[in-house]
DNA sequence: ACAGTAGTGGAAACCGGTGTCATATGCAAA
DNA sequence: TTTGCATATGACACCGGTTTCCACTACTGT
């Protein structure tokens, strides 16, 4: 038993390992391993012990280390092929928000569907970083190819699509559709009955969604959409520009139109106030989104709200629930619902 | 030599691991390890042949496990607390930019320079996951407490600011100076004498720097800007409309005004339409950042083009020269220039 | 009193790389 | 021929965790 006058506890000089930590708790790694994972084999004494002397030395296990043994890492990863900065950026706060606390980090993969390489740059991300999990908002959560991949890497995922496309537990569904009737139920209300639709590229689901909702609540009231009244746009201001032109130069102009973004809306708002027409005395106008453009144009936009940053939390939230790792977040369905926005942008329709 | 039967070359299942790298090229993995890391001492022969295995193989080092020896991730962060979505976006793509083909990803940390937690957040963040290195925009550049707290965690740190911080090889200058003396020279050559000027918030250096590029384009025409003229915004729309309302209604009103960024001028537009006033033919306005706004309000804004995402690409390619894995790119202060773009938010001076 | 069993803790191997150090080889100089 | 040095390679420990396997308690039931 030589020098065992050693045996005071001594705090280490760096950032603490386990080993320090055991040590000082006199115990053995794979004991404090134990608390760490949760392990039920460890008496209360022992438990309370290291714990006291992980909270005061502040100790946290190493990721890295953690990972390699683990076989994967403690990263979230995001793809995603949406322009909009905004709900880029939103989505992100949201998965934060559902990441806060948990010790993962999210790791970002903006990619370009139409690029060639697309598919091997995702596997490569994926595979080489050994990701928890990753999250997919549209429109690259569309891609069945893409989910199949996921699946081969064994790869948690979320996708975040407006119709339900595989596995509910690896869904969220947005509520699109039941926004595009809140804007016919509003513009119905205001007495229109030309009601025409900008829609986003056919590619994306939400701007389908959106149309049949806007279907739904003119059938419910006996309209219906005609073909002259709907320009396929691209999601873009310009493209708003362009099919506000066209829609706005019909023999019969519809009285008020309903776009699937509030990007194409500001747009359309540029194109009626080249025709000469005044929103919303001659033409009522209504968003989707509500982003910060809906404020920022004049007039202000009467748009749908979408709640991008809760939905990108409920997604991180159920990535944990894939693994067990956490109860399966209650899907409060309200705070999912897309609110309309009333501005200024929509008023009665022309008599 | 039992089982030396069994020395033919096989695939491994998984992905292969340097273990099986050098059974196939039948070296040790140290030698593997040489050639992944470019030492010198490996001869042409065995370093073609292990390539030649890794091509074939498509094998690549695990993050994790390198990271776990070398004391340190592969990973990037990003730390920010620009309001601005589009501002953000660039940035990440502009990192990302840089980073393409080095095996490093970026990982995302928002926060908010006014909670209690942020800098003990972001030292639990960089140490956690011991990041190669961060870059910060503004405004939390300015940060000095976060920059000597990375100084002292020995993480290699960029600085985006509008003025010198430190150390130049930590830094990347933007020009906003300049770009607010191009403002000026403009609007001077448009004949306008009464200059007015929405600031940022005072918290901003890149404010006071087009605030002083103003300054030293109206000096150098003999003029200089009226205290009268001067409002403080907080770079939202919403100050524009209030900043812009309260400039508006002065006793001699400017016939221009410069504001420290599109939002605050989309905000001003705003003010002038309730004011009565046209732009250009009553007033003109001069944005600043060329962001999607500038081109979706009406009229579209002269402002001044910021290259944001040129911005990030350099400060990734700068965090590797720091430490010698490459060399100091050269900054081609040109494509930093910021550039007036002229549309059609400013016209002569009335008379 | 004597096995049988569940609860607890430790030693050693392992995850996939890198660092240190020793050794083998080739070639020029003594 | 021997020495000396640079180059090329490998053996082994190590980074900081987890897992496997085993030993050692302290209870039970008979």
């Amino acid at each position: 038993m030589a020098g065992d006058k050693d045996d005071e506890i001594e705090i280490p000089a760096g950032r603490p390992t386990i080993n320090d930590i055991a040590r000082m708790a006199e115990v053995s790694k794979k004991t404090v391993s134990r608390v760490l994972n949760k392990s039920p084999f460890v008496s209360a004494d022992t438990r309370a012990k290291v714990e006291e002397i992980i909270g005061r030395t502040g100790y946290s296990p190493d990721p890295q280390a953690r990972g390699l043994a683990f076989r994967r890492s403690f990263l979230v990863g995001i793809i995603f092929d949406n322009p909009n900065p905004q709900y880029v950026v939103n989505m992100q706060q949201g998965i934060l928000d559902g990441l806060r606390g948990s010790g993962y980090e999210l790791v970002i993969h903006p990619c370009d569907r139409r690029s060639r390489s697309y598919l091997t740059d995702v596997r490569h991300f994926v595979e080489r970083q050994k990701l928890y999990g990753v999250v997919m908002p549209p429109s690259i959560s569309e891609d069945e190819q893409l989910a199949r991949l996921l699946e081969e890497l064994k790869c948690s995922y979320i996708r975040i699509a407006s119709v339900p496309l595989d596995r509910p537990e690896r869904m969220i569904v947005s509520h699109d559709r039941r926004g595009g009737e809140a804007a016919a139920r509003h513009l119905i209300e205001l007495g229109h009955r030309r009601i025409g639709f900008i829609s986003g590229p056919s590619t994306f689901r939400s701007s389908h969604e959106r149309r049949a909702g806007l279907e739904d609540g003119l059938a419910a009231a006996g309209l219906s959409l005609s073909p002259d009244h709907i320009a396929e746009g691209a999601y873009t201001f310009d493209s708003g520009v362009a099919c506000g032109t066209a829609l706005l130069s019909r023999a019969e102009r519809p009285t008020a139109v309903f776009c699937a973004n509030d990007e194409m809306a500001a747009g359309l708002l540029q194109a009626a106030r080249r025709a000469g027409l005044r929103v919303p005395q001659d033409l009522s106008v209504v968003g989707f989104d509500d982003f910060q453009v809906a404020t920022q144009v004049w007039p202000t936009l009467t748009t749908l709200h979408t709640p991008t940053r809760d939905i990108g939390r409920l997604a991180a939230l159920k990535l944990f629930a894939l693994s067990d790792e956490a109860e399966e977040p209650e899907i409060d369905e309200e705070s999912l619902v897309m609110r309309l926005v009333v501005r200024e942008s929509t008023g009665p329709a022309p008599t």
